[in-house]
DNA sequence: GTGATGATTAGCTAATCATCGAAATGAGTC
DNA sequence: GACTCATTTCGATGATTAGCTAATCATCAC
């Protein structure tokens, strides 16, 4: 959990996650999006990496990575439910964390 | 955006917006749940302060502090939906929010 | 095997973070 | 004013983070 916001904490990996929204892509691909070396990029896909956002997958020379949207999510809304909100309009929470015990 | 992200991964944090979904708690409230000391706890109020997450007021020798509900919807929803989630119904949330009412 | 390409690891610096005890502020009370 | 209570600010410390360059690893083409 506090991992998978520390990941997204960075706008950096945020604008990674978003890229792989559009479909799998490499780690190159993807560094040349960014202002910043590769190693830092690296550093930044072992984070996502590590938060069970991403999966790498070797394609020969290179590894393609892919968003796990699911992982993500289960987190972010998982989360937002324990808050009661965001099944309904933001009104109607509030009767329905009455109704709900 | 980073700020409500950064504010959320620690859990100690994430558990002070918990109580507080419970209603408005001071200062001392809050601390007395945690066992770390009061100037931790203070830091860790600034910085859901600084993002926007919870809200202080004065109360005599006490500080009440408020969440602010609409602010992390809003912050998280905007994320989710930017993704496409949490509209339809993924095998997770639909469960979760049927077994919720 | 050599060389080239894609990506990560190693080693470093500067900045940020969580934590503490001690001191300082603010707001009531006597 | 002096005293007390609630909370924050200050100053220090150890841990973590983002960033870099240089070096290494892995794979492919020759």
């Amino acid at each position: 959990m506090s991992q998978v916001f520390k990941a997204l904490s960075d706008p950096t990996r945020r604008r990674v996650l978003l890229l792989l929204r559009g479909g799998p892509m490499s780690a190159g691909e993807l560094s040349d999006q960014f202002d910043v070396s590769k190693p830092t990029m690296s550093a930044h896909f072992a984070v996502l990496k590590e938060a069970d956002l991403i999966h790498a997958e070797k394609a020969g020379k290179s590894i393609i990575y892919h968003l796990k949207l699911s992982v993500l999510e289960e987190a972010l809304l998982g989360f937002v439910h324990s808050f009661g909100l965001g099944e309904e309009a933001p009104e109607a929470a509030k009767t329905k964390a009455e109704t709900a015990r």
